[in-house]
DNA sequence: TGTTTTTATTTGTAATACAAATACTGTATG
DNA sequence: CATACAGTATTTGTATTACAAATAAAAACA
């Protein structure tokens, strides 16, 4: 349960990298003592040094808890810290549970209307011209072919662009679970049937919205987005209450 | 600027949060490349795995970035890791930079309102129970002296168990910045005149709303809540969309 | 002038020793 | 028998030293 696989390269990157995978998995139970330093690291043939950096990652990540004499606790998913760039990324295929995509995509719909909403009122001229060249990116490929899908990269850039474009220093932290929850939706896709035109078209309203001040339009299309996106997830979200002007 | 102020014990802890302050106040500016690790043991009278420690912590915050031959470069609050417990404890009466504030409030007016709605919705027997101990917790230095102002701790005890009722796993992430916002507001609370009774009435319309499963007052109740403390730290925020039901 | 090689600097990793904290155990004592 | 106390063992925390790896800057060279 604590070593690695065969074949990988035995160092700290991949170290922490499986050591998450294995808790956030539930491989490794919550309220797990890990083995003490000593033993851990000669169990991955690696110096106590180099075990001790990697579970002070871990702690940094609210992974785990340590206490001299006690040793290692695996914490349970409350401390964990979600928005963690990297525990996102390494999560990616494990936590698709439903109840995490529930409430990721629950974020969004809480974070992203708002965030245009307030996009239209404050973003400047680089913050529009990114925005419309990640709109562009995204169609791309689907010009020459009906067929394709939208350009993954893009369509992650074009959230992140439009949260930074908000100006809250505390919404910008949210681009890491963006990145992370289209991934996921990415992930799933190849399983579900989604209408790229329509979602294209729906991105199209929020960057108008936004370019024209309008800061109601641009709530109401990026709810258009995510509902989209939602319906293609096949999720259902209840509770959350969106503004009355123009809900999708 | 790197040595920590006389008559302060030189442990991890203090080094730590020294640091963290001299970042987040601007003393060190960002793009500032920190003493080496030897020089900067030996500047602080430590050994170099402390000081690795220290600086590893702080780039789990993201304050810095570390490069071989090229040393600990201090990143900008953009990469700030702002939801970070100890870094917002750390920033107490630091970032009171209007942008700061602002921003620390727009944040809750987008997810606090969200959050009473679906707590509204899910809420537990045991999620309701914790929110009315809080609820009476928070006047119960007012019963006998009207002059009394609130409980803080009961109050940030009272966000918390709203945002950890409505059930989602990365909303949760919230309660430290919540904290961090609502001890700026205590902190800034002798230069302004706060209104606490009906501070404490709209928390009650909170509870009551939660308690009869009615999402839509839970929302508008919230925003009561913090439209007040928005009025009372003088802060204008606009082009925050806030559902129209009964806006306050 | 442009390219390659060397050198120097800085962080990264390892190994070892000891310090500090704390759970556990055994023992004496009421 | 229960409790308090002292001692012991275990585990993480800190310090020191040595060397490896990465890379920016300087030097040598075509």
């Amino acid at each position: 349960m604590f070593v690695l696989p065969e074949g990988l390269l035995v160092n700290k990157r991949n170290i922490t990298e499986f050591l998450v995978r294995q808790i956030v998995s539930g491989n490794i139970k919550h309220n797990t003592v890990l083995p003490n330093e000593i033993d851990f690291a000669a169990l991955l043939g690696v110096s106590r040094t180099m075990i001790r950096d990697v579970l002070k990652s871990l702690e940094g990540k609210g992974l785990i808890e340590r206490r001299t004499n006690v040793g290692t606790r695996v914490r349970s998913i409350h401390s964990w810290n979600l928005l963690d760039q990297e525990l996102l990324d390494w999560s990616r295929g494990i936590l698709t549970q439903s109840r995490f995509l529930l409430s990721l995509m629950e974020l969004r719909l809480i974070i992203e209307p708002q965030a245009a909403a307030l996009a239209a009122v404050r973003a400047n001229d680089d913050d529009l011209l990114k925005i419309w060249d990640d709109y562009a990116r995204m169609g791309s490929d689907m010009e020459n072919d009906e067929a394709a899908s939208l350009n993954t990269d893009a369509d992650i850039d074009f959230h992140k662009s439009v949260i930074k474009a908000c100006g809250n220093l505390f919404l910008s932290q949210f681009g890491g679970a963006i990145q992370g929850a289209l991934h996921h939706t990415i992930y799933l896709s190849n399983k579900v049937q989604i209408d790229h035109k329509t979602s294209l078209e729906c991105h199209r309203r929020v960057v108008d919205a936004i370019e024209n001040r309008d800061p109601q339009n641009a709530y109401s299309a990026m709810c258009c987005v995510l509902n989209n996106a939602i319906r293609d997830l096949n999720l259902k979200i209840s509770g959350v209450i969106l503004s009355d002007f123009d809900k999708v």
